[in-house]
RNA sequence: GGGCCUAUAGCUCAGUUGGUCAGAGCGCACGCCUGAUAAGCGUGAGGUCGGUAGUUCAAAUCUACCUAGGCCCA
């Protein structure tokens, strides 16, 4: 026992157990108190930079996984090309104007009945956004993301605001803005647009009629033996107030339609369900003729039942067989669909009603009349006319108004629009998106079909809470003022007061002194919309990256979930191709969602949801910032209490790993202990070779992003060849060599390395472990203070021969081997430790060649007590032939003699009368410790 | 309903242009050790590569369809 006293054990204050929890933000508080993001942006001023744009998340609520793995994802990269030499600033930033915000401040206004002006409500909407911001910074601090914190990028921000304005402006001058109609949600009793959020569905009881159009031309006997005259088209609607605004009868293409034979007459509805509808109608002698596909019957005119005017029959993959007769009616100035099919054949999007919600003066038969009276009316009328088929009453989920639960009505409104195809946009947009590097290459795919098939840019929203459009109307001449002294002004106006102003300020307090229109006039009409909070956001890439001397233009990375490419990745295109006829990033990369351990997304009603704080709270960031870089994040990536056990596991895996290599290096001192690279034992040489091979895969896995190649990488290096193979073999030398002995040394250097260099290379994923470890690291004098200071290693000097490659191999996979036949013995009870064994060889000429100089050697390598490397074992009884290595074979005897008191190894010799029970090896070692 | 994407052992991942018995680590089981000790080492058992049908001498790898799931639309 008191043997133990002389070896060389482990002695370090490195905690095995980690104590996340509580560690981390002492970690965090450390940084924050030596400005270490400061630091780091100081030390790389000059460099070649490396320019990341943060998309904004949206300032509502705590953050939820998918921000957690969105940020920590970005903060891999940052670090990475930090390590990497550039200079990589992270300036965040949040998304703050928009509906759900104003929504929630509209909950709590409500609850006060009060009325609220504009102004108080973007008073308050600022405040809430501002509130949520704040929570979700320290929510994205805490996982130990580096970044200006203390100078975000607020889409708020006054300077932002007029961003905004100034890049819209732009739009302006270039008449690249027009005013359209568009179909919307609109309450009449509140007599405002609403939104898709603002929007409850609930039952609601709906007429429900079977109206004729009649055929007026183009009948070229598509259905044999009909007579044009008696032809007519059936259709379907429940809301017969939206006839007067009818200009299309709509089939699809590819479902059959036929004609139905009543009275006379030829009645055409999808095949399929004609027997439903005679059955409906309660027609038993009507006789089914023959058939025909819908884009057979294209380009025909039905004449309206009850206004002069054509309905063209249209063609649409919207319309279904689940109700109706498969025409639709189609009006496109009601519907979002009709609008969409409309906008493909030309028609108008035709609104003959007001805004509280009654027919326009020159409606036929109903002005004046509010719509959903007018339904009887209407009714009526086509009943009088024969142009009714049936009429009864259905009772269905309809859409109603969230503040006064009216039902509402589609309507088309006014709005403005960038429009795609003028000057090229869509084109140009389209040869950007070929640019641009996509990971994975599919977004390439996928932005481009929806950019290729998009309708133009509806760029207004009839809310409160955002940056107006700042357009201008003369009274008079109902020009817009598109002056760039104007647009300037107003953006000067924006930047010093914020958008407010806007609402607050008559028309004409906008201008500049004196201003007038070309006409004359001084009176004008300012424009009370606000912009599509998709514009704002598009627009970051001129607010962030231009003027900014730590950025530049264009970004050289966008990262973000793959909704956004529909989301900020269009936006920020369309914005930035319209202004600057290029792309604002180079490279694009989407990560997928984070859904539970069974592939299913999280909801609240699924009642899977893990909250990134729980994960915090239980296991620490770490462990957060582990799994995003263990997971294959292109594509959806699961989360599960299994997946963070794992997690946890191997984090002590590489936590102790870390542990042993500081316990047996804390009497080294690597300034004067240190050995030479081409003085240092074989072993040592090549496992520091292997960690060349390993952290060259990290570093290039890292300039791919691929994170989880790391992981993998990383992790077995720990297990396979350092705990399983390196640190196992070499304790002995460690703990029994002199403590000075070169062998003792050039271990201790290997260590040191692989500390140093592991620290460095897992720094961006486990930056808060790599730092803990690089403050016990023994201390070269020229380290920095921080490991996020420093570099990635650099072994390229760590050149190790191949003939000497393919031996360790070779013995690396004989370790193997030689294990299975110990382990045979071991169940016999031959052996327990493997130094109760010695184990003789026979190997094939090859490898005999190799390994029989190492003989002496391979004993301490497969920690046996010995280790003969036999011509043949012929006269062995109990052999193990290997399967993998041809020729192999391996015999185990329990191993002759006694075993060292110090060092556990079998030993034959006589013993020294002083040291009886040890080994002369291990006399040797405390002798020469001695002296 | 449409566009894009995913589906390899309990978990996380490898599997180049189709061609040796489909691999790794973890976990699990069993065992060893007690000088990395709420640690360390070893051995082993786990997969008809989501399903079906094709193409091919040959498919986890190509095609079609289906199922389950994700994102975006409608």
């Amino acid at each position: 026992m008191e043997y133990k006293e002389t070896l060389n054990l482990p002695v370090t204050d490195f905690p095995m157990k980690a104590n996340l929890v509580k560690k981390e933000p002492e970690v965090l508080k450390q940084w924050e108190t030596e400005d270490l993001y400061g630091q780091i942006r100081k030390d790389k001023k000059g460099k070649p930079k490396y320019v990341f744009h943060d998309g904004p998340p949206y300032a509502n609520g705590h953050i939820h996984m998918g921000h957690a793995l969105n940020k920590l994802l970005k903060d891999f990269v940052v670090k990475i090309q930090s390590m990497r030499g550039y200079d990589a600033t992270f300036v965040p930033g949040w998304d703050c104007h928009g509906l759900p915000i104003e929504h929630q401040v509209g909950k709590e206004m409500k609850k006060q009945k009060k009325d609220f002006s504009k102004s108080e409500v973007r008073k308050l909407c600022r405040e809430y956004a501002a509130k949520f911001v704040e929570i979700q910074k320290e929510e994205f601090q805490r996982l130990g993301v580096f970044a200006g914190w203390d100078k975000p990028y607020l889409t708020m921000d006054y300077s932002y605001e007029a961003t905004i304005v100034r890049e819209f402006s732009k739009f302006i001058e270039q008449g690249m803005v027009y005013k359209g109609l568009k179909p919307v949600h609109w309450c009449t009793q509140c007599q405002t647009a609403l939104a898709e959020a603002e929007v409850e569905y609930d039952n609601h009881k709906s007429p429900s009629i079977y109206v004729k159009f009649p055929v007026q031309s183009g009948w070229k006997d598509q259905i044999k033996g009909l007579d044009p005259a008696k032809t007519h088209f059936v259709i379907w609607t429940t809301t017969p107030w939206t006839l007067p605004a009818n200009l299309a009868v709509c089939l699809h293409p590819d479902f059959e339609y036929t004609a139905v034979s009543h009275n006379n007459e030829f009645w055409i509805v999808a095949s399929e369900l004609a027997p439903g509808l005679l059955e409906e109608w309660d027609i038993k002698d009507a006789k089914t003729l023959e058939k025909c596909f819908g884009k057979d019957l294209e380009g025909m005119i039905c004449r309206h039942p009850f206004i002069d005017r054509e309905s063209p029959v249209i063609l649409g993959d919207h319309v279904t067989l689940e109700q109706g007769t498969g025409c639709v009616h189609t009006a496109p100035g009601h519907g979002q669909e009709d609008y969409v099919v409309g906008q493909k054949y030309g028609l108008d999007t035709y609104n003959p009603v007001d805004d509280i919600g009654v027919f326009k003066p020159n409606v036929e038969h109903f002005a004046g009349q509010f719509v959903t009276k007018a339904n009887p009316l209407i009714i009526e009328k086509l009943k009088a006319d024969g142009f009714l088929i049936a009429s009864s009453e259905v009772e269905h989920s309809y859409p109603h108004c969230w503040r006064c639960h009216q039902p509402i009505i589609f309507r088309a409104t006014a709005q403005w629009f960038i429009p795609m195809d003028k000057d090229g946009l869509r084109a140009k947009a389209l040869e950007e998106i070929n640019k641009t590097r996509w990971v994975p290459p599919w977004g390439r795919e996928r932005i481009y079909s929806m950019v290729e098939n998009r309708p133009d840019w509806c760029v207004s929203r009839q809310r409160a809470w955002g940056v107006p459009i700042t357009v201008l109307t003369c009274k008079a001449c109902e020009k817009q003022v598109t002056s760039p002294e104007v647009m300037s002004h107003i953006v000067k106006l924006v930047e010093q007061y914020g958008a407010d102003f806007w609402f607050v300020k008559e028309a004409e307090e906008l201008l500049p002194d004196g201003y007038k229109c070309s006409c004359g006039s001084t009176e004008f009409i300012k424009e009370m919309d606000i912009l599509d909070v998709w514009f704002d956001s598009g627009v970051s890439h001129a607010a962030v990256l231009e003027g900014d001397p730590n950025m530049q233009w264009p970004a050289d990375l966008y990262l973000e979930g793959s909704d956004q490419h529909r989301g900020w990745f269009h936006s920020s295109l369309l914005e930035s191709v319209g202004t600057r006829s290029a792309a604002p990033y180079k490279t694009v990369l989407t990560h997928g969602y984070v859904v539970d351990g069974k592939g299913k997304k999280m909801s609240k009603s699924a009642g899977n949801v893990i909250a990134p704080q729980k994960i915090i709270d239980q296991y620490g960031a770490e462990i957060l910032r582990l799994w995003v870089a263990s997971e294959n994040y292109r594509e959806d990536i699961r989360i599960s209490h299994e997946i963070l056990k794992r997690l946890t596991e191997a984090y002590r895996k590489i936590r102790n790993t870390f542990r042993f290599l500081l316990g047996n290096l804390s009497d080294f001192d690597p300034k004067t202990d240190a050995v030479p690279v081409d003085e240092l034992d074989e072993i040592d040489h090549y496992i520091l070779y292997r960690f060349r091979v390993v952290s060259e895969r990290i570093l290039k896995a890292f300039d791919d992003f691929e994170f989880h190649v790391f992981y993998h990488s990383f992790y077995s290096f720990c297990i396979v060849d350092l705990s399983a193979f390196y640190l196992d073999i070499l304790k002995d030398r460690l703990y029994t060599y002199p403590k000075t002995s070169k062998g003792r040394r050039s271990g201790q250097t290997a260590m040191y390395e692989l500390l140093q260099g592991m620290a460095q290379l897992m720094a961006p994923v486990l930056s808060f472990t790599s730092e803990e470890v690089w403050s016990y690291m023994p201390s070269k004098g020229n380290e920095t203070a921080s490991v996020h200071l420093s570099s990635f290693p650099d072994l390229s000097q760590v050149s190790f021969p191949d003939h000497l490659v393919d031996k360790w191999e070779k013995i690396s996979q004989l370790k193997g081997e030689v294990s299975k036949a110990l382990e045979l013995r071991r169940r016999e009870k031959v052996i327990g430790h493997s130094l109760d064994a010695r184990v003789r060889l026979e190997l094939p000429e090859n490898l005999k060649k190799v390994l029989e100089p190492e003989q002496d050697q391979l004993k301490f390598i497969f920690i046996v007590s010995g280790v003969e490397v036999a011509g043949s074992l012929k006269d062995e009884t109990e052999v193990y032939a290997s399967e993998t290595m041809e020729g192999v074979k391996i015999a185990v005897h329990p191993a002759p003699g006694k075993k060292c008191d110090r060092c556990w190894n079998y030993f034959v010799e006589e013993p020294t009368p002083e040291h009886p029970s040890i080994c002369l090896r291990c006399v040797k070692n405390l002798e020469s410790a001695k002296a």
